[in-house]
DNA sequence: CGCTTTATTGAGAGATATCAATACTTGTGG
DNA sequence: CCACAAGTATTGATATCTCTCAATAAAGCG
């Protein structure tokens, strides 16, 4: 684990491309140089570190500036399950909040930067800045809508409908980034996705090349091309959102 | 669904009884006087009505004052799954924060009273009381550790488990309200509970058969009598809290 | 008291898990 | 640069859990 300051001018949230998706959006400049003070540390990961471990005090959150993690949960008999996987833009660390301690490992899927936001400091600032302490609730909101979209997942979806969503949450959280978002590398192994959707390795592979076979998707290895989002829209129980803006002229 | 306003000095924050799980946690008397400025009005609900709806905008959040709630989401094809239940001082309406539209619909499970926080005020009250600010988001945080929790029963658990694990938890949430722990009336049918635990209705019924023979419950239609604690404890895979504490005299 | 809803129990079907063997990648060291 | 080892992924065969379908029973309600 790798710590850095910012003093370099393009560390900066004012300047920083996720801006738009992270803590300061809506914040006049003024406000972004208040939260440029404040998140003026960040962590360099190289893979398979972790970044907290349940049971650490919470000291801080932090927003992936670039690279991707995962959380995880364990249960008292060894068994673990992931529980998210983390994009640049996006705020970790929330689940500490309530006990002071965090309840999950966050790991590092490959070389990962993330920026520290000291905690308590934060909070300060967030009464000071109403538009921070709104986004703040918002992103803490969205991440209890992302999770129980997740349950909805396991819930009620056979392993084929939980890999397609899965693909294209993956691909829709890509898009809102500027990536390309029908061919990407996923970060995580077979086992992480199997863990994260609640089914086998081997149905994880099985599905996927029943995706291939059917001309869905392309993959070798990690690297993925979605072929035919429709179909991959239908199998996941959701309406693609690009076709339904281009269906009316 | 039946408004009223909280002249009656007994609906204040201040002497309810809830005050300990709710939001007013921590505050001094003159903060929860302007809590309860806030707090002023509450809703009344019959079994079977809904609180709020999925796509309705937000206005509040709301605190259960007496009665059951559950949280459902559904999926495009009809599809339908329950995420959550919700027993008094706990918050609902946080998923609508996001997006300005709750994301859910909130029906209730008995005649239920909650009271109205109308959040663009309460964001306001909270600049200007730090521990409010910070309870609130204290509660955010453990609504996404329960849903993170529900996450790995979900992922990682057998039928068997997952039902253990969910007595085990509305045991310990009615414990922590005063209620007897080990002997209470499920407020929900049994598709209610084999849809928050991803399980067909035919499923929860056998389990209960079976813990009910293995001695470990006893269960006449909703009402039910945890009799060996430990023994669910050891089928949720956790550890019994109460017992590890007794256990060191 | 009969009707509707809700819950229990049984038998058979189906999806995914488990076990096992093979193939492919990646990294290391000679 | 190749060979080997360790980790990762694919594919097949069988087992198992849970679902589905079906019948019955019990409870709530008018």
């Amino acid at each position: 684990m790798n710590y850095a300051s910012s003093d370099s001018p393009n560390n900066k949230c004012s300047v920083c491309v996720l801006g738009q998706f992270c803590l300061p959006v809506g914040l006049n400049s003024i406000d972004v140089a208040k939260v440029d003070a404040l998140v003026k540390e960040r962590v360099h990961l190289q893979k398979g570190e972790n970044l907290y471990r349940h049971g650490d005090p919470l000291s801080s959150v932090y927003s992936v500036r670039f690279g991707t993690l995962k959380t995880e949960y364990c249960l008292q008999d060894g068994r673990q399950q992931v529980i998210g996987f983390h994009l640049p833009g996006e705020i970790l660390g929330l689940d500490g909040i309530g006990d002071g301690r965090y309840q999950s490992d966050a790991i590092a899927l490959e070389e990962s930067e993330v920026c520290i936001i000291r905690y308590e400091a934060f909070e300060d600032l967030a009464r000071q800045i109403p538009v921070l302490q709104h986004q703040f609730h918002r992103i803490l909101s969205r991440e209890l809508t992302q999770d129980q979209r997740h349950l909805l997942s396991l819930g009620t979806m056979r392993a084929e409908e939980r890999l397609a969503t899965f693909l294209l949450n993956l691909s829709q959280r890509l898009a809102a980034r500027g990536y390309i978002n029908n061919e990407f590398d996923l970060r995580m192994s077979r086992v992480e996705i199997g863990s994260y959707l609640g089914i086998q390795i081997e149905t994880v592979s099985r599905m996927l090349s029943r995706f291939a076979e059917s001309g869905l998707i392309q993959i070798k290895q990690r690297h993925i091309k979605l072929i035919d989002m429709d179909g991959l829209y239908e199998l996941s129980g959701a309406p693609n959102p690009d076709r339904q803006s281009k269906a009316r002229p």
